[in-house]
DNA sequence: ACGGTACTCGTACAAAGTACGAATCGTCAA
DNA sequence: TTGACGATTCGTACTTTGTACGAGTACCGT
């Protein structure tokens, strides 16, 4: 629609298009996160000179809000035809996962003043879903306020990490927990030791847990307000 | 401690210290956001030049860091001598008290590699007060990522709500609903007008909704992995 | 009075967003 | 083929920001 005609094929590199910039943004962002995240930097990777890009988007605004949308976009809706619980796991798992994949965009998801198509159809599609399965508008507006403020915690949590997976993970901690004043932190002491640096400890794997707990909640005859 | 002598008066605008210098940052971030907050407005705010700051603090991330300790200074550590769910839901209130006064902290909480005394102390004692009622160190790890979560996640969306709190609110959605194409979000369009447009809808009132739902959770014999 | 210490500031430079207008390119009528 | 036009790209330059560097300045104990 916006693209003149597909076929018109352009000359090997293709003209810069509002895409290529949105696209080479995120790659960007994911490599440097949103401080490191400049225009000129952007211009660099996308082979292009800085003033360039504002031909195609107004400012740098703009590109965070077009940004923001295109991650929006890369969450899977919540799958129609199978039953709601299944649906909003699937698409909670799923924002995780994009989330986790671009640390920057967290805490800008709900920031946006212009949300873009892609945005209002995602939360139109996640509301859908819980309508459908017979939530009441009341209920509805306390499930997704509570569901996505556990993603999106949690996303910001994860992203947060110290980034080292590996074993060197303990020699961290111990340098950390050795400049504590001994016995001052007894309890941060005890978790650091006998589970975070467990062999098979993983932060992400505490996401199912709250998750459940939550999806449990909401359906349960005992939930806090069941007005459904 | 940090003061010489606390009746040596200094001479009426007191010597710039590194609290001063914070208390002003805090006071700053609140009015203009973290995109606004500068070290020549914060120079400004506290009346001295931008460079004496530069004596306090060594650069602007740790002015930061100095921001985020204080703001978990704020919280109330869960109170002990009652059961721990009253003790928790005290202090997850009390967070989202400080987060809503001050938006701009939700995504730094977690991001600080240098947590200061007041950061280490608040988590010590929340896990304290979990490992105290008897939560098994793994279960503590679930509920405590569990909490925050939500905690963060209700605070950062929070944060970004439009901040007119009075009638033009409905103008503001209306405009914005006046722009989709018709029919295009129905459910979107269905929450905002029969719902967030209600006289008494307040978002904040959502944050009990939730809270309850995971701290019965919790407790609940039939809570996802019962390790306690 | 004097030397030192802690604090304050003036100046200046590098990096970033972006306004302004010029240069370039593809396309099409004549 | 050519000339003109719109779309795109770029060069230059101004403003704002973080902060390095070194020069004051005030107050202390001796």
């Amino acid at each position: 629609m916006t693209s003149p005609s597909s076929d018109t094929a352009a000359p090997a590199r293709a003209v810069l298009s509002r895409d290529r910039v949105l696209e080479g943004a995120i790659a960007l962002a994911d490599e440097v996160g949103m401080d490191g995240f400049t225009i000129r930097k952007l211009a660099t990777a996308i082979d292009v000179k800085p003033m360039t890009i504002y031909h195609h988007l107004p400012n740098k605004e703009a590109i965070v809000d077009g940004m923001i949308d295109l991650i929006f976009a890369e969450i899977d809706s919540p799958p129609t035809g199978i039953d709601w619980k299944a649906a909003i796991r699937h698409r909670a798992c799923s924002a995780r996962a994009v989330l986790a994949r671009h640390p920057w965009a967290t805490p800008l998801m709900e920031s946006r003043t212009n949300p873009g198509p892609a945005t209002l159809g995602h939360h139109n599609a996640v509301l859908g879903c819980l309508r459908r399965a017979g939530f009441s508008i009341e209920m509805t507006a306390h499930a997704y306020a509570l569901i996505d403020s556990y993603i999106y915690g949690f996303a910001l949590q994860e992203a947060n990490l110290p980034a080292t997976g590996g074993a060197d993970m303990s020699e961290l901690a111990e340098a950390m927990t050795a400049q504590f004043p001994p016995g001052e932190y007894p309890y941060l002491v005890e978790l650091t030791t006998e589970h975070v640096l467990t062999p098979g400890y993983n932060f992400s794997n505490e996401f199912e847990f709250g998750l459940t707990l939550i999806l449990d909640g909401l359906n349960s005859p005992t939930a806090p307000d069941d007005g459904r």
